[in-house]
DNA sequence: GTCAAATTTCTTGTATACAATTTCTTCCAT
DNA sequence: ATGGAAGAAATTGTATACAAGAAATTTGAC
């Protein structure tokens, strides 16, 4: 797989724009790649168009495609997205969710905790994806799941600044046992909502502070 | 804006696939579409990308790129996740939603009625769509309200079918009526919960007989 | 000196040529 | 006949060449 360099130039072009080595509205320079990368305009080319279709960056006409990294509004309302996807999922979970599943999620939190008693971050970071993605994968829906995932590696960077806070790892914990609770309660609404405001933390004031500004 | 060939190369193939031109697994012959859209192959080489990054079409390297329609599986949950993604849409219009948003929603019921009285279901699609479109604008969370409309967008021909079943449509109105009187009464919960219903229908039993039958 | 038109340069979009790999066909041995 | 190896054909991936449009620079008029 992934004998085509296109393929390997638009995966480093995302890491690269996630980890904000593009500023927004930076123009892609297709020669300019080109050079870097060693190759010709073709596979650049193919590249850009990945990036654009993923939204990652923005293609005008005869013009360039330009670098698109989401300013606060947006990104709030990715956050807020993710709150409910997360919520979705752990609704679907709650009745979906194996014995083998749960027991992923209590060995995931386990070493989450770990994590923390050993100072971590980088760690905690790791084991803390994993233990929702367990959960998007407790919704026996594929589909579900893909997008969930999409849109986790797509806040990564973001969410490792918010989570710096002091204690809120330890607050994280306590709220990852609550989940883990109201699935193997199975009780759908409470697996719901408190997932919904373990990722959506203090995202839904601050945009409904937006919102009320915008309209 | 779109002075690319290959951009309107990309939404025609887009289009024929939605419409069920091709098969699941039916290869996109480069030359063979270059010649139907006279031009090179480079451009339609570009407009395969961009199936492939929206998941329309699988890219296997040195291969080709081949449509992947959606099973009955994929198809349930892509279902299932459109009933989720309302309903997020729904919980968030409920305390964000204006008073023009709500004389929106009463004008596009009005126009879906007047459809349903006239038998007219192309115009009672069109409307329906409207109708939850406006739900998806009064989230006041745009990238929420994209993701809704892609899927939507994704579904229109599926959605289609399903809804032909006699009297479906008049039960579709009532529902409205009541997701139509939660937003007003601002009960986040209750419009959640009468929206993902209304979009899951009988989607929810199909999925739990296929999850259990894979786990 | 300033503004605008024209020309030049640069960049993107498309076509074509070539390279690399896969698939199909043919031919031969068993 | 069947199975496999070798070669031919076809197809994708990349490079390069060309065309078309946009940006920059120069030139000229006032």
């Amino acid at each position: 797989m992934e004998i085509r360099r296109a393929d390997k130039i638009a995966e480093t072009l995302e890491q690269l724009v996630f980890a904000g080595k593009y500023r927004d509205g930076e123009r892609l320079d297709e020669v300019k790649l080109a050079e870097q990368f060693c190759v010709s305009r073709t596979p650049v080319r193919e590249a850009l168009q990945v990036l654009v279709a993923a939204g990652i960056a923005e293609q005008i006409p005869r013009r360039g495609v330009f670098v698109r990294q989401p300013g606060p509004v947006e990104l709030m309302e990715m956050f807020e997205m993710m709150a409910e996807l997360e919520a979705s999922c752990g609704r679907l979970a709650a009745s979906r969710m194996t014995e083998q599943g749960l027991q992923q999620l209590a060995e995931a939190n386990a070493r989450c905790q770990e994590a923390i008693t050993q100072n971590d971050h980088a760690q905690y970071y790791a084991e803390n994806e994993k233990f929702h993605q367990i959960i998007y994968r407790g919704s026996a829906n594929g589909y579900l799941e893909k997008q969930a995932l999409r849109l986790q590696n797509k806040l990564r960077a973001y969410r490792k600044m918010q989570l710096r806070f002091r204690g809120r790892m330890g607050q994280s914990m306590a709220e990852h046992r609550q989940i883990v609770e109201a699935l193997e309660a199975e009780d759908a609404e409470k697996v719901a909502t408190v997932l919904r405001n373990h990722v959506a933390v203090q995202g839904e004031k601050f945009h409904q502070l937006m919102a009320n500004f915008n309209s």
